[in-house]
DNA sequence: ATGGCTGTATTATGGCACTGAAGCACCTGG
DNA sequence: CCAGGTGCTTCAGTGCCATAATACAGCCAT
């Protein structure tokens, strides 16, 4: 019924969106798995499902037996693709679909 | 790997999309769920499912061995409450996001 | 009435994604 | 060395999704 999307993603969004936004700064050591597990209360194993594609990407560093760090210019990587991938992706189906509800951007700009 | 949403949902939005299009205007049949399986290459099953959601809602009227058929003023509600749902779940989250992101509605305004 | 179209219910089956628990492999500090 | 922290692998369980084959129930034109 609720939209329930997986748990591996919202996570990864979120470590994304921090990362972006300094909260994990470049060099910096991300949560180890089990602790970011424990404090999300998800499955440890969820937690490095999420982790995966950033490693996939080059956006970490992994030394095994000691953690995984942030790779040099991965918020600005992470940024320009996520930009690209939205306007290519995800705007025009939004823009379409706002058209189709009777709302327009601008009239939105304004909001809190 | 690619998000792969559920077909039902899918069929669900998309139908959803042409009653506000007007594509099937107020008192029209709607495709019967073999006819719309069969052009979609889906199950029936899973047609119904997601016309399931239009009758629930009291959207389309049911006629048992005839077919269903969009209620009056379907369209105008279906748009209404999908302008709501917009604008209290998806859009703060859009919005965040883009300021995540460095991009301003302002700019997004003046795209084809 | 009958055949053909509607939606619906039932049951079974396969696939896949998500999650979980336990254990292995690796590194570092004492 | 060894105890504690890392990431990673494996096996298994659960639930949702989709499909399939049948059968049932209602309506209508012929």
């Amino acid at each position: 019924m609720t939209q329930s999307r997986p748990v591996y993603l919202k996570l990864r969004d979120q470590i994304a969106a921090a990362i972006i936004e300094g909260l994990y700064p470049e060099g910096a050591m991300l949560p180890s798995v089990r602790a970011l597990a424990a404090e999300q209360g998800a499955n440890p194993l969820t937690v490095a499902k999420a982790y995966q594609q950033f490693q996939n990407d080059g956006l970490v560093e992994v030394q095994r037996g000691v953690g995984m760090y942030v790779v040099k210019g991965a918020a600005e990587l992470l940024r320009r693709r996520e930009r690209d991938l939205f306007l290519r992706e995800e705007w025009p189906e939004i823009r379409a679909r706002m058209e189709r509800l009777g709302l327009k951007p601008a009239d939105l700009v304004e909001q809190s």
